[in-house]
RNA sequence: GGUCCCUUCGUCUAGUGGUUAGGACACAGGAUUUUCAUUCCUGCAACAGGGGUUCAAUUCCCCUAGGGACUACCA
């Protein structure tokens, strides 16, 4: 090793969306390579033609920026060892894998499909060891002159040392070892010229100087080849760390058929991402301390690899959603009311030609931030303050609307259309004081008035809302409440109710 | 089938050869409040099972069970 200097990297491949187990292993890279002072890598692994989806690729830097996840190295931003998407690095590829051939460490295979799937439904039959035969391996050169120049399609197959140990090291597991005759002769250059992900991780991992390798634990099964690999090259690998893996709550996997599994996802579902980087930083890795709510620099400051557990984790959206909450309380109120805008245009609710009412809005979230645990959640309690009730809820309306009730309404709508001021202070003074001189509790005034002002039987404080309503808005739904009751009570004689 | 990995409250986890096995989420109860939410108390709840090693194992070793990954010209 010329360097003790970190450089890791993130290597997704883009055949989908970012699902928050890449973005967890992502995270991880980011955090190890920040606490190091070292460099944080982004590839891309495009070596599948057949599943390649360009729009993968644009999601996947959107998510990570999303999230906070910042490369060092990579598209977009690129560096010393680009390029940084594999498909133009295929050169590259090719070279290295006649390099091992020219070494003996590799051959071509002109062995067809037909015949591949042939021997795998033998040996299959016979329950024995998987994988290529090696056919191709015993090929005289002669052979192989007559079927390239009759330009039979090849592949280049690595030619797996026999007998051997393998062992590695896992940072998080300790030592691993497989032997080498259990390892089949895998591809290392496909038919259409393109590299397995064997070959140009290897190599990819190589020529940009990787010191680590963190990833999900579905590659532990493929590390001794890797490793196979860096010997016949003559490389040193870099440590390995496998990363387990995120299950959901049922124990399976998290998909997008059983709720969210994109980081995108979350973000639609009304998740900051501060919070998610939070939530997931903690799945598999815990600082000790008890330690939970972190900032970047904090987990940074105390990530380490050696803390990471070897075990898979449920993702836990209850926890997710109470730290969300956390971080919605602290978010400033012009911030989260920037995030909030967009959804409420969504949903229709704010007046597309006239101008955007910022202080309103903002003393909106200002009410509604604390007893919200997602943006979702805000917007979703936000309608009453853009659209008056037409319906009240049902149950409220039978408790807190009885006859009489019309006639608290009117007495308050009286003294609101004389208050000075329309204060959260005089309002409440207001509904004490006539509470008082009627001789009934405040609560009988401001239930009612609530129901008559939101449609719903919670919010905020009824002082703060009224407030923030604005007279003009409030006394017309007083109004509109004191003609239902009154519609409803001149019809309940005629209605047999049960 | 083969190889490999994993196993502390329901969940995320801390932890140690001798602890009342700690915290957080969730859940339940209570306090506060005009409601809801917040907040604050309290409670419930775990070392997968069986063998060893040891004066002593949740901790070290082995086996079993359960879960998972890989076994492609996918990554």
């Amino acid at each position: 090793m010329m360097t003790d200097e970190v450089r890791v990297r993130f290597a997704p491949s883009p055949t989908g969306y970012l699902h928050v187990g890449g973005a967890r292993s992502a995270l991880f890279n980011y955090l190890f390579a920040k606490r190091h002072r070292g460099t944080f890598i982004l590839r891309i692994e495009d070596t599948d033609r057949n599943r390649f989806i360009e729009e993968a690729m644009r999601e996947i830097y959107e998510s990570l920026k999303w999230l906070g996840i910042t490369w060092d190295e990579g598209p977009e931003t690129e560096g010393s060892c680009g390029p940084y998407i594999q498909s133009e690095r295929l050169e590259q590829y090719r070279t290295h894998a006649e390099l091992l051939a020219a070494k003996g460490h590799a051959y071509r295979c002109f062995c067809s499909p037909e015949r591949l799937a042939t021997i795998r439904g033998e040996q299959e039959k016979k329950k024995g060891k998987l994988g290529y035969d090696g056919f191709c391996r015993t090929l005289s050169d002669r052979e192989i002159q007559s079927r390239l120049a009759s330009g039979m399609p090849y592949v280049i197959r690595f030619k797996i040392p026999s007998g051997r140990c393998v062992r590695f090291n896992d940072l998080i597991r300790g030592t691993i070892e497989y032997r080498s005759d259990l390892l089949d002769d895998f591809v290392l250059l496909k038919t259409d010229g393109y590299p397995t992900y064997h070959l140009a991780n290897v190599v990819d991992d190589h020529l940009m100087r990787i010191s680590h390798v963190l990833r999900g634990d579905e590659w532990i099964a493929s590390t001794p080849r890797h490793v196979l690999l860096y010997e016949a090259f003559g490389w040193s690998p870099p440590s390995f760390a496998h990363l387990p893996i995120i299950l959901s709550s049922n124990g399976g996997k998290l998909s997008k058929r059983k709720g969210a599994a994109s980081v995108m996802d979350y973000k639609r579902a009304g998740y900051l991402p501060e919070a998610l980087f939070n939530f997931l930083a903690l799945l598999g890795w815990a600082p000790g301390e008890d330690r939970e709510k972190m900032n970047p620099d904090e987990m940074i400051a105390s990530f380490s690899i050696e803390q990471i557990s070897p075990k898979a984790s449920v993702f836990d959206e209850k926890k997710l959603e109470w730290m969300n909450g956390l971080y919605m309380a602290e978010r400033p109120v012009a911030s989260l009311t920037g995030e909030v805008v967009p959804l409420l245009r969504e949903k229709g609710w704010l007046d597309e030609t006239a101008p955007l009412d910022t202080r309103y809005i903002e003393k909106m979230v200002l009410l509604l931030r604390e007893r919200s645990k997602r943006l979702s959640d805000l917007v979703a309690a936000a309608h009453y303050f853009f659209i008056d009730p037409v319906a009240y809820d049902e149950k409220a309306e039978k408790k807190y609307f009885p006859a009489e009730a019309a006639d608290h309404l009117l007495l308050l709508d009286l003294g609101m259309r004389n208050c000075p001021d329309f204060t959260r202070n005089s309002l409440e003074e207001l509904f004490r004081k006539l509470a008082e001189s009627k001789g009934i509790p405040a609560g009988t005034l401001i239930h009612p008035a609530r129901l008559a002002v939101s449609g719903v039987s919670f919010g905020p404080g009824l002082f703060e809302l009224l407030e923030t309503l604005g007279r003009e808005r409030v006394l017309r739904r007083i109004e509109n409440a004191v003609a239902h009751i009154r519609k409803k009570a001149t019809a309940r004689p005629t209605v047999h109710e049960r």
